[in-house]
DNA sequence: CAACTTATGTTGCATATCCCAATTTTTGGT
DNA sequence: ACCAAAAATTGGGATATGCAACATAAGTTG
């Protein structure tokens, strides 16, 4: 087959990306714009749309789509679309735990992300230092924040910095507090999976006075490759409900203090339900 | 006057701040939505979102709105509508000169971000040092690239890390080239608007073998506060246009080398016509 | 209270988007 | 080259949104 000049058209793979990517520049495309832009039919960029929708990569709207979540994420599982109603409520809790003035370290994770939100939607005066660019572009909304951010080796997966040039910076700071979520949490104490978080989690518990851990009740028992902390290690934990069985038993017999935040009103964010197919 | 029982209607200005306290933690709002949360009409909801989306709060959408902010600034988004295409053009011109395996320093802007978008679409392989976080994001996109990220004071307007901190960081690095924008080109060399952007920039230019500023031709002739290199410092000129006038014989008494990326094809944003209606 | 300003509601219509189904084109493998 | 599957286009009807002009209601001022 002859190739015709001009600029051959993307494939499905290659359109999908270049509206991940237009997302992260602009909070929101349109569909027509999109379709004109590739030089294929508002139909085809609507079924695109509709998949990364289903993925849980971005948010179908009339019109067009915008970011699944302000600033990025790319490869946050689907545990992303569950539990956001807890997380929302275990990061507004660790929220009101933050006095005006303070200073704070925040880690990367979806927890710690709610949490940064919250900081940032209630205008808390604070400065924070964190390795997560999310958190970093969430939090800099708020004219009230300073926020810092750790050098390091940049991870897609997460969309945070690691390496041993962040965790030498985060030793450079000594903070009221720091904030980090984990993978696991069982007898064996916070465990995390995703490598190159440990150290820096372990760094951050190191330079923070006060330390609080938010791990929703999902991550209750399950345990990963490398130990964060040991269970009294823990100064205090942030959750949504009430560990039991052998975890239960192993915190009760520790003198950290358990937070868990109420069932009450969440104030934001519905998932949208999948059209079925 | 007697309060009446019942939901009383907000006011213009509650209803505003509503839509944006809304905005902080969703990325997308729908008019028909917020007209029924507030028990006005879609018309009143669409007067709101015009007032606030003229004042740069918030971008309108078919149907809704969009968050101002996910981590860029209304600045950057007005500046990323205008000449997009000379900026592509360049970008991807630009990427041109990477050779694989090479190491970079890429600035913070809008120019070299197409540049960075340049470099992921092509799946370059490449290792580069940022301060920008969206070109850490973008970059990071690409299996192919290594991205590391200054530390330092984040700065919203930008969506970038600035200070000392930063400029010891990129100090430890020397890298085969390096790739900064610039809010000015004049005879008085290349200078830059925004406050702590200018050292960031000279520290690049220190570090890398070659040094390519990406200017399109609309900086040509402004000069702005800080200068960040005399004209004869400039290694390579990627831009969209020759200069002419002073600085055009400013710029050709020196050596610098002068790559005006051809208007042809426009690799992913070319506009074709859609479906016609 | 009247006149005025402002905010909101209402209506009609043009346009944009959505959804569905049938059809055509492209892709990928043998 | 051929075929089968996937992807994309086409056409059309149903809905949703945008826009502007006008009407109504609420608040303001003298």
């Amino acid at each position: 087959m002859v190739e015709a000049l001009g600029p051959k058209r993307l494939k499905k793979a290659d359109r999908r990306r270049q509206i991940l990517l237009e997302l992260r520049l602009k909070p929101h495309v349109r569909v027509s714009d999109l379709a004109a832009q590739f030089s294929v039919t508002t139909e085809t960029v609507r079924r695109d749309m509709e998949e990364l929708g289903d993925a849980g990569l971005l948010n179908r709207a009339h019109g067009g789509a915008s970011a699944a979540t302000p600033g990025s994420h790319l490869d946050m599982d689907q545990r992303r679309l569950e539990r956001i109603a807890e997380r929302k409520r275990i990061g507004r809790f660790a929220a009101s735990l933050v006095s005006d003035g303070d200073t704070v370290m925040i880690d990367a994770g979806t927890t710690t992300m709610e949490f940064a939100r919250a900081l940032a939607f209630e205008e808390r005066r604070v400065t924070a230092i964190t390795n997560s660019l999310q958190v970093a572009m969430v939090l800099g909304q708020s004219s009230a924040a300073h926020v810092r951010l750790a050098p390091g080796k940049y991870m897609q997966q997460e969309a945070a910095v690691i390496g041993t040039e962040a965790c030498e910076y985060l030793s450079g700071y000594n903070v009221d507090a720091c904030f980090v979520g984990a993978a696991g949490l069982s007898e064996a104490g916070v465990t995390e999976a995703v490598h190159g978080f440990d150290a820096i989690k372990r760094t951050m518990l190191r330079q923070g006075a006060a330390r609080r851990f938010l791990i929703d009740s999902s991550k209750f028992g399950r345990t990963h490759l490398s130990r964060v902390a040991t269970c009294d290690e823990i100064g205090t934990l942030v959750t949504d409900a009430l560990p039991d069985g052998a975890l239960g038993k192993a915190i009760r017999d520790t003198s950290i203090e358990i937070l868990v935040s109420p069932a009450g009103a969440v104030w934001a964010g519905e998932v949208r339900a999948a059209r079925s197919r």
